[in-house]
RNA sequence: CGGGGUAUAGCGCAGCCUGGUAGCGCAUCUGCUUUGGGAGCAGAGGGUCGUUGGUUCGAAUCCAGCUGCCCCGACCA
């Protein structure tokens, strides 16, 4: 290819509105342009790197044995109605009407068609297992689109569906996936690592998420210092830190006109923060009587909403109580609460459990208990691991303390077991001849945000560093002084025409450009290894090869050329 | 959905306060000269100033509504 028959609208200046370095570098790079918020048409050069993630992730799951089909991103509203989804999916899921007034939507996801076809075409446990995917176009209708194709409306995704006859089934081809992904990843030549995650909205129970680890991402991923634990901070598991002293001070009503917040208590009262006792007023789960529930955690620490809301106790989704509701309940405001004569069930998170002669409000405007102990106080609490992890904190294996880093998340994996089979009816005889429901997992990969998650770790002040991988090209050529000698423009399409006969993408730069402009483009748009043919170097009958990565360029024999890009480690993928 | 910005040529911006010929840089086109880190000179083209309405002899400019886009928050397989 050549850049003068390429549409490649590069930016010399950053694009205003852009929070991001991948999307300032995708927009400048001109790999991407915005259409609407949320929603971009993808050029020529951001096409090239698509199709490169795309193909490994083809490659990989076929490897697998999974079969690639092709499902409508328009699906009828019936399969959502019988999955619950219909009314379960939020206004994230974007509705239509056909010109019949039949509802539609656009497919956030694909589990109801695929169950669907599923239903239809397997009967037979011989059949089993199956695993089909697809790379198509998602939409979901996101509040906040942003950072461009990291958070966008309309997205290409990798979905995949195993369906199982029994638990290990589900458990072997979730394994399978899950080392299929390990490859993706490795050979894409990303930094990632595979966390505990929570199922969420989508049910199920086992559930892990890859991230690649970047500042900008928008997911804080917790790890052990000491194994290979990892845990989206949703899930990641908090324990208790010592024991539980014994009460070396009564319980005393101190009066806190002006202390509604734990930093005002602190400091005010010259307080230790770990002294402290939060009290959040939640709604209640249906089967609890009390309609509404008190959680507490310690003063520095924060409320987990995920764990919180997966509590048997908690309604789902979390609702705190308004403060009117708080009031009624509580006799007094959210300043000032506390598990002290508490008319509601009390669950505290496990290290609150271990505090003594704590403080609390007291259930009155104003006022405070300080001194606190359970048991002697107050009932003993319900106990639940209920808040955030920080760093330092002990890792529940024992292995040393949590670390915290940021985190993109491009992949997904779960074991759905029977939730979508039983509410569709998806079933297959068995060898007993008897009608089994499926067990299904659902693994996604987003395809676009791993374009953009890819170039959030491998960029520097002049633009985007490819890995070889998923390159647009892999050599680029640029010619200079091709007016002083003839033979600059000949011996660089000879080059770029040997190279591309051993199997690499090369992309001759021979713009109309000043040198300098054409040295920055092919450097933000980040091709890995560059060629120079000028008349100078072939004065000497050489040229001059440089990697993206390196700042010193090195000369190189005219004839020895090929076969030294042949071996640069830097391509080999 | 709450809060805050913003909208003028492809991109980045000035003009608005104080109403009266729509401007600058980059990009684009033509010609000549240039070619090792975003070239120079000369010329040219391109905008119903987001939209609707109001005030006015006259609106990019003043007023009101609407819309788009961005940021923060809530939300998010």
């Amino acid at each position: 290819m050549r850049t003068s028959q390429l549409l490649l609208p590069t930016l010399r200046e950053d694009p205003i509105d852009t929070v991001v370095v991948s999307h300032k570098l995708m927009l400048r790079a001109g790999m991407i342009r915005q259409i609407a918020s949320g929603l971009y048409t993808w050029l020529p050069l951001g096409v090239r790197v698509l199709r490169k993630v795309e193909n490994i992730v083809r490659e990989e799951m076929n490897r697998t044995g999974a079969q690639e089909i092709l499902m409508t991103s328009v699906q009828p509203s019936e399969l959502w109605e019988e999955s619950g989804r219909w009314n379960q999916f939020g206004p994230e899921l974007l509705r239509l009407q056909d010109r019949h007034n039949r509802n539609f939507c656009l497919g956030p996801t694909h589990e109801e068609v695929v169950t669907d076809l599923v239903r239809r075409e397997v009967n037979s446990y011989k059949q089993l297992p199956l695993n089909l995917y697809q790379i198509q176009t998602k939409f979901r209708d996101e509040v906040r689109p942003r950072f461009g194709v990291m958070r966008s409306r309309e997205f290409i995704m990798k979905d995949a569906y195993s369906f199982d006859l029994s638990p290990d089934g589900m458990e072997r081809s979730y394994q399978n996936m899950s080392e299929a992904y390990c490859r993706i990843f490795n050979r894409i030549g990303l930094n990632y690592r595979a966390v505990i995650a929570d199922s969420g909205a989508i049910g199920g129970t086992g559930s892990q998420e890859f991230h690649v680890l970047a500042d900008s991402g928008e997911d804080d991923i917790v790890f052990s210092t000491g194994s290979d634990l990892a845990a989206n901070i949703e899930k990641a598991e908090c324990i208790a830190v010592g024991e539980r002293g014994s009460p070396n001070e009564v319980m005393r009503r101190i009066e806190t006109p002006s202390q509604k917040t734990i930093n005002a208590l602190v400091q005010d009262f010259g307080l230790s923060i770990d002294k402290t006792i939060k009290t959040l007023i939640v709604k209640a789960a249906n089967n609890c009587e009390s309609g509404f529930i008190a959680l507490i955690i310690r003063g520095d620490h924060t409320l987990n909403e995920v764990k919180a809301e997966n509590h048997a106790m908690v309604c789902a989704p979390l609702t705190f109580a308004t403060e009117a509701q708080i009031r009624e309940i509580m006799n007094a405001g959210p300043g000032s609460l506390g598990p002290v004569h508490c008319p509601i069930p009390v669950i505290a998170d496990r290290q609150v459990a271990m505090c003594s002669d704590f403080i609390v409000g007291a259930n009155e405007d104003g006022w405070h208990y300080f001194g606190v102990n359970w048991g002697r106080d107050c009932n003993a609490p319900i106990i639940a691991d209920l808040r955030n992890a920080i760093e330092g904190d002990l890792a529940p294996d024992g292995s040393g303390t949590y670390q915290i880093r940021r985190g993109i998340e491009v992949g997904h994996i779960f074991q759905l077991g029977r939730k979508y089979s039983d509410a569709m009816t998806a079933n297959v005889l068995d060898d007993n001849g008897k009608q089994s429901s499926l067990y299904m997992g659902c693994y996604g990969i987003g395809i676009t945000r791993i374009v953009a998650a890819a170039i959030e770790q491998c960029h520097d002040d002049r633009g985007i560093c490819w890995p070889a991988s998923i390159a647009p090209f892999q050599v680029c050529i640029i010619t200079i002084g091709s007016n002083k000698n003839p033979e600059v423009d000949i011996e660089a399409a000879r080059i770029k025409q040997d190279i591309e006969s051993k199997g690499l993408e090369v992309l001759l730069d021979d713009r109309i450009l000043s040198a300098g402009g054409r040295f920055a483009d092919m450097d933000l748009i980040g091709i890995p290894v560059r060629i120079v043919v000028s008349h100078k170097t072939l004065e000497n009958n050489e040229v001059e090869l440089k990697q993206r990565t390196e700042e010193i360029p090195v000369r190189i024999l005219l004839k020895e050329i090929v076969d030294k890009v042949m071996t640069l480690e830097c391509l080999k993928f």
